[in-house]
DNA sequence: ATAGGCCTGACG
DNA sequence: CGTCAGGCCTAT
């Protein structure tokens, strides 16, 4: 499940991969991952066109190309781009396929087709709505615990909140949990009721977690893998997400998890309030 | 604000 | 077999 720190460890990778080179042809094997515009236009917009850098915003990989456009792959649950030789064995699941001029492809492998990609105008977001309506980069610098609490206003859950892309970008089940537990925070309370201190330690919890995770390449529970088919290491830094039952590593207590806005979440009953 | 649907693989 | 996993959109 690529968040943010698998997303950037994705883009990491794949920028000096491919920057420069040429998109010669598309195979586009699942029709419906195609959101923008329809399949054959989208086809025919990227042949021939140049990857000048590769970018992300939340959980979105932006490819800009020469001419103004973005080519937008979001990898849902269970997608990974992997490079490939002509000739290859592709994996099961492989439903576009980017030729590029080097003689490399670039393969979208999704086992549970929750992605999608999309070929945009620069400063037209708007066939994307997620992407369009992103809220800020959490771990940019003009992040500050007041533009936290900005994004945090209203009275839903605060777990709900944090799983809410548009008001912070990049943010999933994982590292909200991870989050909220570290600033000893219920995921459960209600955003008006937190106080500025909390605020701020959500703040803090937040900025590290997600960037120790992007230091050790993200969280491979499932599925998830880098460009190279290689698994990330912090989940064996997790300490209350899919911990249920076991004991808190801070306080001893047992890890529960409930069900919030229709996704699993765990906590330390002891230690979040 | 919440529930359902999309979808496949893993698991009991 | 049924259930769960969940990002994000749509409908209620």
């Amino acid at each position: 499940m690529p968040e943010l720190p698998e997303v950037e460890t994705i883009r990491r990778q794949l920028d000096p991969e491919l920057r420069g080179a040429r998109i010669t042809g598309v195979e586009v094997h699942l029709p419906r991952l195609v959101k923008y515009p329809s399949p054959l236009s989208y086809r025919r917009a990227l042949r021939g066109k140049r990857i000048l850098e590769v970018g992300r915003r939340g959980k979105y990989l932006l490819l800009r190309l020469e001419g103004g456009r973005i080519l937008v792959v979001h990898l849902g649950m269970s997608g990974s781009l992997r490079f490939a030789s002509p000739g290859g064995e592709r994996p099961r699941h492989t439903h576009l396929v980017f030729h590029l001029d080097d003689g490399r492809e670039l393969l979208y492998v999704d086992p549970r087709t929750f992605g999608e990609t999309a070929l945009l105008r620069e400063g037209d977001l708007s066939p994307l709505p997620g992407l369009d309506r992103l809220g800020p980069e959490p771990l940019e610098a003009g992040f500050t615990p007041g533009e936290l609490a900005r994004a945090l206003r209203g009275r839903c859950r605060v777990k709900a909140a944090l799983l809410d892309q548009s008001r912070v970008a990049g943010i999933g089940n994982i590292y909200a949990d991870e989050a909220l537990h570290r600033a000893g925070i219920h995921p459960l309370r209600r955003l008006d009721e937190l106080e500025g201190e909390e605020m701020e330690s959500l703040h803090r919890a937040m900025r590290e977690v997600l960037s120790e995770a992007l230091s050790r390449g993200g969280s491979s529970v499932n599925d998830y893998v880098d460009t190279r088919g290689e698994k990330g290491s912090f989940q064996a830094s997790h300490r209350v997400y899919r911990r249920a039952g076991e004991p808190c590593f801070r306080c001893g207590e047992l890890i529960r998890k409930v069900r919030v806005a229709g996704r699993g979440t765990y906590f330390c009953p002891r230690c979040q309030r």
